[in-house]
DNA sequence: CTGAAAGCGCTTACAG
DNA sequence: CTGAAAGCGCTTACAG
């Protein structure tokens, strides 16, 4: 069972390569070839399982068929569920997706991005570190393709499909404020990241609104390499100083889930004594004790729509940036206090 | 800012595009190319951000550098996990891995091999609907280096890294017993998936070992579009019959979530009236209401394995086929009725 | 209606 | 120590 070329099927019909790889690519009829020629071809090609080697047609027609997805942890949830809807619509346009993750690391994503270019990538979708103002501007400089998911850069103008961070813990914490909650504490993660930073002034300014004033005593930062270990530490002040919470914010699943084990431990009753929101949820957070309230993202729409506004990039249909905010919804469940 | 090609580089260096190729390739002090040339080559190179293209490459050497992986879903955190950790291996050596997903649908998946075929992968890795075996069978007589992963072909010799399912279920059903319980049910998918026929013979010699005879209508199946939907009523069945149950082992983690839902629904209390064990678990299983038994699977050792394997083969640093099957772990939680 | 030929951007024997 | 040239397997003007 070797493998079967262009050329062979050519000698073998006694036809030219032109003339197989027109057929092959639907050309036929355009190109006026006979249609019993046509039928020739395309029944050898079937029958002897004929599959046209992609990188010699990427190389030849300048373009790979191949999107690259770079997020920060595709282990991740909630990426990995992004990852899914945009594998799903990609495949159906006939892109086929690299991906790889930047665990965070700003360097790490530069390299990625250059290597995704190596590879001839048609266009690219990133979850970006927002530290990487120069690599978006290289790809911005040679008029590259690609647009920013969950996170953008907030002072440049691309193409980008996010999510109304700002407006997600506002809600939420209003949510949190009419249910009488008045000692409301954020804990996040150690700067860096502005989407984090938006989840903050969405909180704070739901806030100021109600006429609380943001305590810095309540915004606890934990790393994103040691939470785990930290995040005991930074419940234990929370609840137990002098101006304890009586309802904590999480900025990201995995910190709510952390967080929670910790009130378990300390046997801080939810929400009893503290209310507990989560930004983005873990799969099972309708059966955690109590149910997690919890502020969601639309997944396939980032999904959907970062892979359709890249096919109108790739093809020049569009100019000018694209610029899409998302709403997220929050899903009331018994962790903030109601009934 | 315009790309750079290697004879841009030839041209303004005076030099020949092997040995800008060479040097580039470090393949310069073999061919005893002179360090004066050497240096500058690699120089000029950086400042100007060469980067080479890969599919040009890659075609010229008959090998892309990519592996492919196939799974029945990157959204399913199990697969999720084993994907990074599988990128995050291949990365390290040079590998960039394209993914794709399957759904459990077989013709999707030959399909999708034939396509990873015509990307020109190096390797594939793939955890299989099952039903393809002709496909599998296409693979091993052109001699092309595959592993699978989670699911095997019984009946092929292959390279796999898979995980006892056998004595997972069988462990767990131990547990239960040893707990006291007896009339211990099983939730699992409808046939077809190997492994869940695995996971449900094990769970069947646990019960004949302790003289438990098994009882058809303590096994439910639900389908994987719609379990969502059945699972109450097979929860029902089991809870509700003349003879209901006391546990209940599920097959996987979803449908877990599902069936503890559906307990809750009808007020049955877990784990005292009904245990619940979990092949395979959610992020969450530690903080739901019970935290859950779960039957865990080492997602890293199987990815590093997997690549390890893959590796060799590519290399053709093998001979026969390399089986790896890898111990679960139980991880007793509240929900199986302890304390 | 169909074919010969150039070209995509690399790598790599081979020659000197 | 270095270069000219062939080749990887396609696509696509161009010519007839």
């Amino acid at each position: 069972m070797k493998r079967l070329f262009l050329k062979d099927i050519a000698k073998e019909l006694n036809v030219s390569k032109t003339t197989v790889s027109l057929v092959l690519n639907n050309k036929g009829d355009e190109n006026k070839i006979s249609q019993d020629t046509q039928q020739r071809i395309l029944a050898y090609a079937k029958e002897h399982n004929y599959v046209p080697n992609q990188l010699a047609r990427g190389l030849s027609r300048g373009k790979s068929e191949t999107i690259g997805l770079i997020i920060p942890n595709i282990s991740d949830v909630f990426y990995a569920r992004i990852a899914g809807f945009i594998e799903r619509q990609a495949k159906g346009l006939g892109y086929t997706v690299i991906f790889s993750s930047s665990y965070e690391d700003p360097q790490k994503e530069g390299e990625l991005i250059k290597s995704m270019l190596d590879r001839q990538v048609d266009g690219l979708i990133v979850a970006s570190t927002q530290k990487n103002q120069s690599e978006i501007d290289a790809l911005k400089n040679i008029n590259f393709p690609f647009v920013l998911i969950d996170r953008h850069y907030p002072d440049r103008e691309t193409d980008y499909v996010i999510v109304d961070n700002f407006e997600g813990t506002k809600k939420a914490t209003e949510h949190l404020i009419d249910q009488g909650r008045n000692k409301i504490g954020f804990v996040t993660l150690k700067p860096g990241l502005e989407v984090m930073q938006q989840r903050l002034v969405g909180y704070q300014d739901a806030l100021i609104n109600a006429g609380i004033k943001p305590d810095k005593n309540h915004v606890s930062e934990v790393s994103r390499e040691n939470f785990m270990e930290e995040m005991g530490l930074e419940i234990k002040k929370l609840v137990e100083s002098s101006s304890s919470v009586d309802a904590i914010v999480f900025s990201t699943h995995y910190l709510a889930a952390a967080g929670l084990r910790e009130l378990k431990r300390l046997n801080v009753e939810v929400p009893k004594e503290v209310a507990v929101v989560s930004f983005d949820e873990l799969n099972a957070f309708d059966l955690t004790d109590p149910p997690i309230t919890s502020i969601t993202q639309p997944a396939s729409e980032i999904g959907r729509q970062a892979v359709d506004i890249l096919m109108d990039k790739m093809e020049g249909k569009t100019n000018g940036s694209i610029e899409r905010i998302l709403e997220t919804k929050l899903t009331i469940r018994k962790s903030c206090g109601v009934a």
